[in-house]
DNA sequence: CGTTCATATTGCAACGTGGCATGCCACGTT
DNA sequence: AACGTGGCATGCCACGTTGCAATATGAACG
């Protein structure tokens, strides 16, 4: 049975409110009575109630984290830098997994928990820009990931165009040029995978290179399986390849295992690059050559805004951090 | 602004308690009644707030995830589960990093968010058994792993003796003959590598080969780079070994990228083992050989053991969840 | 000695909900 | 007609906390 303010005035003869203010280090508290108060919340090992404190203060001290799935490396180191930045904040971190499906996301935006929350960190799917604007006010958000929503929320986000054609003068530069790219998701509202396209096509152009359908290899989802999938579609087309950029590193790792698995020798026949830089790319065989989003900074920059934005409403900013290109072994 | 009972009680022309009788699904409410209350509720978007509930029914719907850190690929998986699996429970996962640290671990296990939790499900790292038993009770607690707590704390695991020994015997049954262990862990009362240990020493001597300190690698923590780290180590001190047990896949992974690094071929010159089955092992390069625990398993059982023990208070429970060896190329 | 002021402490109210007990009404029974 | 029964609906209260406004205390000063 957990002591309460009350228990703690009675024993220490003095109000309740007074207690509280001992509590929360208001400052207009004799010394004296400070200090004989501070004893009794020793004795009884007072905690204060968060459940009361909630709904006196409206603050639960807590902030959700919508992702497709936390298993997920690249989710997984975030969620660390978020739990870590967090504590500055005085938040804990909420994990809710939407598996990549729409209607769950919506149900998480303001389902029971989006009341009972300070605010929201949310990495969309499969959710388009437009339906995540239109929400009841509830707790202030802010996605990660790039979405054509200026103005109308927060996004933190690296500039996936200039990442992905960054990486792919990498390629070029380094004397490739059948250069494919895996992990196009037509069928997603969710733009990031389309700016990578982007910078994909630009760099391409840009260095005289032949790019076209046959090169470009879609994906259901992100994780090493589809890489390794698409990697053997790749190949069993027939198609010409020396290098493989994949929008992401569980992709190049699915896609890396298929082709040594199948006699390519990597980098030697054949480059593999990544995208967001996971710890297994670093001690993958050999070393995954990939585009290095600062992770820490995103989430700084994530929780920064919710501070901000729970602190007085403003129209949404977009926010950019910094990335640069992590170069391995494997390209 | 949310809309709460009062305001959907005076809309609809009835009490708050008729509201919150048709909320909460209470029987005795003319169909009309319900119907037009359940009208207003819709009309007024109302959804129950989560503080005045905590604080009124005791239950907050949340339960903590302690762990060393998310980042970690084989507590991202278990995370995944448990947050899928809380579902279930109503219950929604809250993360906690300790990064090790046994202050820190301590301050979790009672700190004020401990007391706004239905439930605790805690990895310990640094913490002793004892220490984690001498608790004020607060939520119910059930611990990851083996511990020495029978009786007083509930604990999931897998049997590490077995798992350990049946993996030295699968190298011994391939023909390796120098087989070192890579993560002990003699600095931390926390026990698990110690009981890998046990089983891999069990196996050793069983099957009639040398085994000795020379064979036993320790390290810090559970890294790829510790693994890397303490490969090179081994093969610096000239030992000679033909397989190496690693008592993480993580760890694993780090070693093989020395192994191969320095040209060994695995598993050629060298078996490599590991033990968790995270995702990545499945990818490596080769294919990771590795101790497959249920993950879904142990999440499973420690959202019942948490449901069991919030209904009826009762000693301590050690719950056994199965594991399998999953044999891939690196070994 | 009375007044003023700063410091220290207090009581009241309210946040939104659900348990409890009770009130009310219609209908059927004696 | 009086009474009992059961279906519905309601009012009151408490959960633990903190903002607000008010009050008690003592010191300083005219």
């Amino acid at each position: 049975m957990a002591a309460n303010l009350r228990q703690v005035a009675a024993r220490a003869g003095v109000s309740v409110r007074t207690v509280s203010n001992v509590v929360s280090g208001f400052p207009l508290v004799a010394p004296a009575t400070r200090e004989r108060v501070q004893r009794v919340i020793d004795e009884l090992q007072y905690k204060p109630n968060a459940a009361a404190r909630h709904l006196r203060g409206g603050r639960s001290g807590l902030v959700a984290l919508v992702l497709p799935e936390i298993a997920s490396p690249y989710f997984g180191e975030l969620a660390g830098h978020l739990a870590d930045g967090a504590e500055a904040y005085t938040w804990t971190l909420l994990v809710q997994q939407t598996g990549g499906d729409a209607t769950r996301e919506r149900e998480l935006l303001d389902g029971v928990r989006g009341q009972a929350v300070d605010g929201l960190i949310v990495s969309p799917w499969a959710l388009s820009p437009a339906e995540l604007t239109r929400r009841p006010d509830s707790a202030p958000l802010v996605l990660l990931g790039e979405q054509d929503a200026d103005g109308l929320l927060d996004h933190v986000a690296i500039d996936n165009v200039a990442a992905a054609a960054a990486m792919t003068r990498h390629l070029i530069t380094s004397g490739r040029t059948r250069i494919a790219a895996i992990g196009l998701q037509p069928h997603l509202a969710n733009g990031t995978a389309a700016r990578r396209a982007e910078g994909y096509r630009q760099a391409l152009r840009a260095g005289g290179i032949a790019y076209g359908k046959e090169l470009e290899v879609d994906v259901e989802s992100l994780h090493r399986a589809d890489g390794a999938a698409a990697m053997r579609r790749l190949l069993d087309a027939g198609t010409e390849v020396d290098a493989v950029f994949c929008f992401s590193d569980q992709l190049a790792l699915g896609a890396m295992h298929v082709a040594l698995e199948r006699g390519l020798s990597v980098p030697g026949d054949l480059a593999v690059a990544g995208f967001d830089d996971i710890e297994d790319g670093r001690y993958a065989n050999p070393a995954l050559t990939t585009v290095s989003p600062d992770k820490a900074a995103l989430a700084e920059a994530a929780l920064a805004c919710l501070a901000s934005h729970s602190r007085e409403p403003r129209p949404g900013r977009r926010i950019v951090v910094p990335h640069h290109l992590e170069i391995r072994r494997s390209a």
